[in-house]
RNA sequence: GGCGGUGUAGCUCAGAGGCAGAGCAGGGGUCUCAUAAGCCCUUUGUCGCAGGUUCGAGUCCUGCCACCGCCA
């Protein structure tokens, strides 16, 4: 058995929770929930980050104690994990006795080994980052995202001698190729750590803020930021030496994304080491998602919408989605067309038309029980060796978190099997009784897959595989990558009629053309004003009015498909505009020479009419 | 300003000296178990631009352009 201890970073509570927090919380629950599976031992930790002189303000202007505000917006953390069904095994907070204990004692364990020390530092402090800048970051004289003129502070501080720590740094990356991934990443850090690390300033003066946890060898200070923050790895576990630590610490892995690379690629393994600590297993990073990306799509206005999606179209939809988009590392569009596009072509058309088809089956053609399965031919083992060949793939995939190989890989065993229902054809069979073996076969070969396939998606989509078990009468059981192993199905399970997993969603507009065209071929189209001389209904059509119209000097039939929309009488003498070079059809027996524009949407249709008179016969382009 | 990345089909991207690819979208065919789903076939290319090396260059080299990231 292994052990695996995964932690996301532990989220700012100046904010609600929107997609970046979710991204990250969702992929580490994916790779928890494929652990477990696997029957290894799971420590999986999230939470919240509480102290700083941002949640001290942002409580003071609502009114709130910092401790009330940060328990607010914690909450609601907690409860969106709790919505999105994530499995962590802890929710740590840094407002919580538990963290600030451990921090304190790693403090003092630093400051006792002289890993720190007391010094002055001047400089532009921007109240609202929190953080002094050097004259060269700033623009203008001005902090670069606040737009606000910084202050000059000279204060007297504590500091981290991480500068001591570069050489073996720099080594043991450069030693562990896996140690930061993917590898743009460890080459970031590595062209970081090419220049000279300073040391880290680790605390702020009392006076200046108040909502932090006291240095314990000096009440005049609290911690600042990252030691803080970057403890609660530790921290969750308990003091080192504690059980649960012993146990978990030495296999951690540390997920993140992009922003927080430098905290996490260098403060953080030289603070370990210099607490005398194991440093982590490895840290993973993964990129952002870019929103409203793609020309024609409508765009999300902002994470917190873009987070909305998952109750809107399915949690498993929305994991689906951001697992298969996102290559790991790289940044990557989010938009609901691009989601709503997943959804219906992967989720509904593969995946849950294979359910559906196949529950149906076994319910028409084997009274709504699994049969024994009679001699396997090639077939059958084209779809087992697919089984085989997709597990392996998952497998290796889930070990670098390169979720979307792992979902390509299981997608095409949902092919091979899609491909085996029409290979076999069961409905043709089911006519031949003397075929009855061979159709048992093929239908108890299908019911196996989807049990399988059940277990193959479970990390990633838990309440699809839920559903796929329920339906073959396994609901509510435990579940393991062991049980992949062919031929567990039982014959004589009674199975349901499965209801559609992901009904398809169904785009209201028209498809947008996908290239455009030329002036010339636009101008082949000849469009012309016509006057109407007189309309009537085409006999026992709803929609269609017979029109004759006036185009320049010539007259001419055309039938037009908006009865539901015009009286005929209301149209003789406007003018309208008609395309006059359209190939003659014949609708319901009417010879029609032409078509009249008319804007649509929905149930709403209008003439396109001019807004100036014009003769009939002018040419319209 | 320095370092790095990216640029390939309508879209998302793979390919890293040897016949330009996949999925989606589009087009055609076909089956009827299934959610207008499945399956089969299929159109589309200035591989960012310009030079160079080579028998042969998305691929290697040089310069340029555009976008992005890190650092300053």
């Amino acid at each position: 058995m292994r052990t695996f201890y995964l932690t996301t970073p532990i989220y700012y509570v100046n904010a609600a929770p929107h997609l970046g927090h979710a991204y990250t919380t969702l992929i580490a629950d994916t790779i928890c929930r494929y652990r477990r599976l696997a029957g290894d031992r799971v420590h999986f930790l999230t939470g919240t980050d509480e102290h700083g002189d941002k949640i001290a303000q942002a409580a003071a202007k609502a009114g709130e104690t910092p401790q009330a505000y940060a328990d607010r917006i914690a909450g609601m953390f907690s409860e969106t994990w709790r919505r999105l069904g994530i499995t962590h095994d802890d929710f740590i907070r840094t407002t919580e006795p538990r963290h600030k204990t451990v921090v304190q004692a790693i403090l003092q364990k630093l400051h006792d080994a002289g890993e720190i020390y007391f010094g002055e530092y001047g400089g532009n402090y921007c109240y609202g980052c929190e953080r002094f800048y050097t004259d060269k970051e700033l623009v203008g004289g001005k902090c670069p995202d606040h737009q606000t003129a910084p202050t000059y502070i000279k204060e007297q501080n504590y500091f981290f001698r991480m500068s001591r720590h570069q050489e073996w740094l720099v080594k043991h990356i450069e030693g562990h190729p896996d140690f930061i991934r993917p590898e743009r990443y460890k080459n970031e850090v590595l062209a970081f750590l090419r220049d000279p690390l300073e040391d880290l300033c680790i605390s702020r003066p009392k006076s200046r803020l108040q909502w932090g946890i006291p240095l314990p060898f000096d009440p005049n200070y609290v911690t600042y930021v990252w030691f803080d923050a970057l403890i609660n790895y530790v921290s969750a576990l308990g003091m080192p030496g504690s059980e649960r630590f012993e146990t978990f610490w030495p296999h951690v892995q540390h997920l993140i994304a992009k922003d927080i690379l430098k905290p996490h690629g260098i403060y953080w393994p030289t603070m370990l080491k210099a607490a005398g600590l194991p440093i982590y297993k490895r840290l993973n990073v993964h990129g952002y998602w870019g929103l409203g990306g793609g020309k024609m799509s409508k765009s999300i206005g902002n994470v917190v919408e873009a987070l909305a999606l998952a109750d809107k179209y399915s949690h498993d939809a929305f994991r689906y989605f951001v697992m298969r988009e996102m290559t790991f590392g790289l940044d990557a569009n989010f938009s609901e067309e691009a989601l709503v596009g997943r959804l219906n072509a992967d989720l509904a058309n593969d995946l849950g038309n294979l359910v559906s088809r196949v529950s149906t089956m076994v319910v028409n053609f084997a009274g709504g029980v699994i049969p024994a399965a009679g001699a396997e031919g090639v077939q059958e083992a084209e779809v087992r060796a697919a089984l085989e060949k997709a597990r392996a793939e998952v497998d290796a995939a889930m070990e670098e978190f390169a979720f979307q190989r792992a979902l390509i890989a299981i997608w095409e065993f949902i092919g091979a099997a899609n491909r085996y229902v029409d290979a076999t054809a069961p409905w043709v069979l089911a006519k031949d009784a003397a075929k009855r073996e061979r159709l048992d076969t093929v239908l108890y070969t299908l019911a196996e897959a989807l049990r399988c396939l059940g277990i193959l998606v479970a990390a990633f989509l838990p309440g699809t595989a839920e559903r796929i078990r329920e339906i073959l009468g396994l609901g509510g059981s435990a579940m393991a990558l062991a049980d992949l192993a062919w031929g567990r199905l039982k014959a004589g399970t009674k199975i349901q009629k499965a209801p559609a997993l992901f009904p398809r969603i169904d785009t209201p507009e028209a498809p947008l053309p996908h290239r455009g065209i030329s002036i010339d071929d636009f101008a082949r189209v000849d469009l012309r004003v016509a006057e109407v001389v007189a309309a009537e209904r085409v006999p026992k059509s709803k929609r269609l009015l017979k029109l004759t119209v006036k185009v320049g000097t010539e007259t001419r039939t055309l039938v037009a498909g908006i009865a539901e929309h015009y009286d005929p009488a209301s149209l003789v003498g406007r003018k309208v505009v008609i395309v006059a070079n359209l190939e003659p059809a014949t609708l319901m027996g009417v010879e029609s020479n032409g078509m009249v524009l008319a804007a649509s949407e929905g149930n709403d249709l209008a003439l396109v009419v001019l807004d100036r008179d014009l003769p009939s016969g002018a040419k319209v382009k």
